[in-house]
DNA sequence: ATTGGCACTCAGATTTGTCGAGTGCCAGGC
DNA sequence: GCCTGGCACTCGACAAATCTGAGTGCCAAT
């Protein structure tokens, strides 16, 4: 073994003992629990130069090392093997989302069950408008100059909408309008709306022509040009269990984690095919500098629907995590794709 | 004034010191901040009364005297004056309110509002189910022998629930049980509804009658036997706002507060006369034992469609908390009566 | 290159001492 | 009879002093 793998190997061994004991770790327990062949003396020789290049440091003279954000990374990037999941883990998860009812329940399931997997805040992102179908378009009225639009998308998502009507529209004309709204808008995908929406004005009776501008206007307003995103959380107590991983207080991390903006930025960017990882200081948001995010996007098939993840203290277990989160992502893009 | 008028006076001087500074507080800072008109040591019988009859306490010998719960409860009942929200606060509700698009967004809004002017955590129940109206019932055929069900009540809530059917139904067959189904149902409370889909059993078409048994046990079980209650919740961070409040940890605490069967239980008891509070362990949940909730109900007129309230330390603002959550409510109920 | 030895550092725990806020009690005064 | 000032006492909070031990860097020897 040259003396570069060993240098790696030190690191992953802090890394392990560091994310199990919470304690800085120091040469000798570390020569002690992990057999490297080598003694104390020489383990600390590499972790002068570890230290050196930033991937661990000292939090006062005197005292064990701790990961540095940089030494997470390098770890996560290519010391963590994959731990793949137990087979009860695997049966639990699936007949745990099985029983689901409807989208909420989904979600609901699964944000539960990745806080009690991983330990950690879970969030989840409702299958984004953007990339859904229209299953169906309701049109209802609710009196008053006033229609209220139910869409239903093939994901199961149902998104309202109550829109102010220039004129007053009869119960024939409301059914003529979901006729003619479901006619060109049923399994279409969101994104292609507004063309098919431009379309329709003209095969419209003229007498309508007022109201479905609205109506169009309306769709385009909502579910194109700011599409509603939204998230569901869970789990958040887990983020107090040892409260010494936020020594200052974790009110700045919870108040971040209210905003829906800040949780859409941090699970919304990502792709299914690869977990994304995000450690301390590479959260752009100031008050999650001390906490790590995991998060990969789920699917049906390639595109992602939307993105689901977990939030926790850098320490954390990367490995077990990432696992989890992919495991999780899987079951719920089946679950999506089977409804 | 009798001594026993003082005695009350001093233990309101003693809850309002201990409420703003977090300080067990003692006779004499109490003599200099509240002209009581007796000396320290008068006021020390006093105290000393107060403590026997269980209504303060001390944490230790020689160290202020702190309010107990039976403390806070005489101050909540007697001793708190009412303390309107100021001119600008109550615009500052309307005017936030007011934009709102939804229900859930009414929701979203009040949650937040609340725990901006109680510095608490706020939680909002939906409009109840059992207590709103049909506006319309939607039907959509989502293929392979199953049907969604999309209820939407006269308070903008929308519930889904997808059924198996034990046959294939044609468009034209969804049309006609749309047709029947919100014939008979709209305008109806959820509570009428079951007489209403038994009748319906009867006027459609025989080939109909398997889907038409199906559909309605599945809404009687949704929405009659187990309606589905849920809740909103808000300003969580704001538990963490002084650590000191939650010496031992809050995990106990927002573990109980992620639970919506216990959220439900502390602000779903409520009628919209008068403001619930609950001091501490008077709160059944055990781990909420160290936590007061402010709940009232809300709602159009005289029922109540459900709970709205705060959740915070028993050291709160009682006065304050219970106006605020007071004219909150009375403008939810106007939102939703107006929608 | 690795190792054992050694002097050094320094946070955390423990001890000790001081300070002061707060208390209960009592005798005297209104 | 109630209030008041005085007084001795208690005890937590805080600070300084001390001790301990894990951990380090460096160096000479292997």
């Amino acid at each position: 073994m040259s003396s570069e793998d060993r240098k790696l190997d030190v690191l992953r061994a802090i890394v392990e003992d560091y994310v199990s004991t919470n304690d800085p770790v120091g040469s000798k327990a570390l020569s002690e629990r992990h057999n490297l062949g080598v003694s104390p003396a020489t383990i600390r020789n590499d972790m002068a130069v570890l230290e050196e290049e930033g991937y661990i440091a000292q939090p006062h003279t005197s005292a064990g090392r701790v990961p540095t954000d940089k030494g997470y990374r390098l770890f996560v990037d290519r010391l963590s093997a994959a731990k793949p999941l137990s087979a009860p883990e695997r049966r639990a998860i699936q007949s745990f989302l099985e029983g689901a009812a409807d989208l909420d329940d989904v979600l609901r399931r699964t944000v539960r069950l990745l806080a009690q997997l991983t330990h950690q805040m879970a969030v989840v992102q409702y299958p984004t408008l953007t990339r859904s179908a229209v299953r169906h378009l309701e049109v209802v009225d609710v009196g008053s100059h006033r229609l209220m639009l139910v869409l239903i998308t093939d994901t199961g998502r149902v998104e309202q909408r109550v829109l102010e009507l220039p004129v007053a529209v009869c119960d024939e004309d409301v059914t003529e309008l979901r006729r003619t709204l479901n006619m060109h808008l049923q399994g279409r995908r969101l994104a292609e709306a507004p063309q098919a929406l431009a379309t329709m004005l003209d095969v419209v009776a003229p007498a309508l022509q007022p109201v479905m501008t609205t109506i169009v206007a309306g769709l385009v307003e909502t579910l194109v040009d700011q599409p509603e995103e939204r998230v569901m959380t869970g789990g958040t107590a887990n983020l107090t269990r040892s409260a010494l991983d936020f020594p200052n207080s974790l009110h700045p991390v919870l108040q971040a984690l209210e905003e829906q903006v800040v949780l859409l930025r941090l699970i919304g960017e990502v792709d299914s095919s690869s977990v994304l990882v995000r450690i301390g200081g590479e959260n752009t948001h100031e008050g999650l500098h001390r906490t790590s995010v995991v998060s990969v996007g789920y699917g049906a098939g390639d595109t992602a629907l939307g993105g689901l993840g977990v939030v926790g203290p850098t320490r954390m277990d990367y490995a077990g995590n990432m696992s989890a989160v992919r495991a999780v992502a899987r079951y719920v893009g089946q679950m999506l794709a089977g409804s």
